[in-house]
DNA sequence: TCTCGCTGCGTAAACGTTAACGCATGCCCC
DNA sequence: GGGGCATGCGTTAACGTTTACGCAGCGAGA
């Protein structure tokens, strides 16, 4: 029934048939194949050929069975695959390709802890080091375990629970004081916030900095105008409601992320408001979509493939058993100011 | 500088070890660590706590070079991750983790085409096969060559040129069909299509849906009620205002994914026109989003998931050298309905 | 002509683990 | 009491590649 080629049957090519093939030793061809040794020029280039010819590729185990590294870096992430996560991959792609090292995709579906765990134990240490993308303390217990005795490990957007393992994130605190001072610039006194997921440590952040920047020009904290949502469109729209559905609702929304902030943006649109006349809004990422919605979306950018390489580079110094210059870095946000904040009314 | 902390400084524990701290040879502690052989059940436990404290790994490449397979699937993928590969590496994932393979995630960067093929060319062996995600004819050239050779290789939503390459999808033609029977059913007469990249296949066959379905019913073709988008939200906005500036605006748009049906539905909206009183709207791949849209979005539903877990198992047996019941699957799509799609004025 | 040094290549150990093989040991059954 | 068999474990070859070492050949300088 298959139509699987198999032009050689089920026979892979070794060292040693390419080595038969151009009447030499195996120890020659892979002098020809790596650029260290010494070998004559034309017997490179025969073997080169013959490589080419037949397609012949090294056998990765065995290279870094010898070489004792094995050229892969085991990226860590929670079962949602998103824009957040899209952006940054590109970035630790970007730094671990030109140090010839691949990427080795680890989703953590949450009802698999006690398969995960299992997994652990038995895990051959495939890997050279790894790259935490888990917003919330999950249970990595495993693999901080494994840091403690010398796996090289960077954690990506939160700090974890141990201070020695190195971390990179945004400030998601100044991102927020940049967002509401600059609705305060615009004028605005009554500001609303829409939280994202309090249990994750960029939403902590993020509220805290809401709060320092207005109680650094002594305004007064209602009770109302905190909102909690979860970073979901969905519980931005719930919360954006409940905000118009107030006496006074307030003038300007800050909501935590751009999802929460784009449902915002309907909702207050649904309700025969104008956007930014009657409220303003400003949300956090600055994902693909928010130059696109109507009007185009006033944001916090996170520097996310920046994140990503840096998180990288870092791994990479540890795994080449340098020492970090910073164990955590901060990396700046920038306000992407477009069309959805103004003057208050 | 470095807080990185290093109990045993550098030195990894070896399986020899382990035999030194049990009291057995090497053989015995990996009989304990696999199931198989005979050993006391004594022995082992005594084994396995020892492996506990000490926190031991087996190497991965001793053991895949011994083993002959390497428990790793490459996924290729173009640079962009959206929610589409999103949903798909989920379906992989699931597929693949029970039977105890890795993901290798190798993104595909344009502008690195040069150095891929060259890192094709002194690929090692990294994996035991391969999923293409990419939905152009790229230049896989060097991939579906070492195919040619044995090496196991899926497909995925685009059929390669070579038809003996294995390969699921949606049925990107059906689901259109669908789309177009639905509005043609609450009485449309006039429907437009916001095509996706017609240098994809999905984006040629949901055209070609698109026009059987109407030529089914004998309904007449104006080339201007097909409009070329890209699958990108600005190229639908852009479709969605060419389409107003019409005339006779059609009363029913087909927008050939769901990025573009939500960015023509801002536009509607825009203009002043309700959805779907003035003009449904049909998506099509039913992403997270598409349930929270104002109004929710009708669409048709591609099983992403469903088509990353048939690739992936797919893959598995041709790995283990089993015959494929089937060359190239096509997955049924499902018309989801939601509240952009009603009777024409 | 002899020696020295360099060049090109073959040889074999090493990387860390598995699994086939074989050898004691102890038990059962006749 | 002895033959046979099952059990538990040690020994070692093998997996495919790199690399340190060593040796032959050759050209150059004295």
């Amino acid at each position: 029934m298959s139509t699987r080629p198999q032009p050689e049957p089920n026979e892979r090519l070794h060292i040693k048939d390419v080595a038969r093939l151009a009447g030499v030793s195996t120890g020659t061809v892979s002098r020809a194949l790596n650029k260290r040794g010494r070998i004559a020029p034309a017997t490179r280039e025969r073997i080169l050929r013959i490589v080419e010819q037949t397609g012949f590729v090294r056998n990765a185990s065995a290279l870094s069975l010898v070489g004792s590294r094995t050229g892969i870096v085991e990226v860590v992430v929670t079962s949602v695959i998103d824009e957040y996560f899209g952006q940054v991959i590109l970035g630790i792609n970007q730094a671990l390709r030109p140090a010839g090292y691949s990427i080795l995709l680890r989703l953590h579906v949450p009802d698999e802890e006690r398969e995960r765990y299992y997994a652990g134990q038995l895990s051959r240490r495939t890997a050279d080091g790894a790259l935490l993308i888990v917003p919330k303390h999950v249970n990595e217990g495993e693999l901080l375990r494994q840091y403690q005795r010398g796996y090289p490990l960077v954690v990506v957007d939160h700090r974890s629970g141990d201070p020695a393992v190195p971390s990179v994130s945004a400030s998601h605190y100044e991102g927020a004081r940049q967002a509401v001072a600059h609705l305060l610039e615009l004028g605005h006194r009554h500001i609303a916030i829409i939280t994202g997921d309090l249990s994750e440590h960029s939403g902590r952040e993020r509220l805290r900095g809401y709060r320092e920047a207005l109680a650094q020009v002594g305004m007064p904290r209602s009770g109302e105008d905190v909102v909690e949502g979860d970073y979901s469109p969905g519980s931005g729209a719930d919360a954006m409601r409940r905000l118009l559905r107030q006496a006074a609702p307030p003038t300007a929304v800050f909501a935590c992320n751009d999802h929460m902030a784009r449902a915002a943006l309907d909702v207050i649109k649904e309700a025969g408001l104008a956007i930014p006349r009657d409220i303003s809004i400003v949300g956090f990422d600055d994902f693909p979509f928010a130059a696109a919605t109507t009007p185009p979306l006033t944001t916090v950018r996170q520097p996310l493939d920046d994140i990503g390489r840096v998180a990288a580079t870092m791994l990479l110094d540890l795994i080449d058993g340098q020492p970090l210059a910073d164990t955590h870095v901060r990396l700046q946000t920038a306000l992407v100011l477009r069309s959805t904040t103004g003057l208050p009314r």
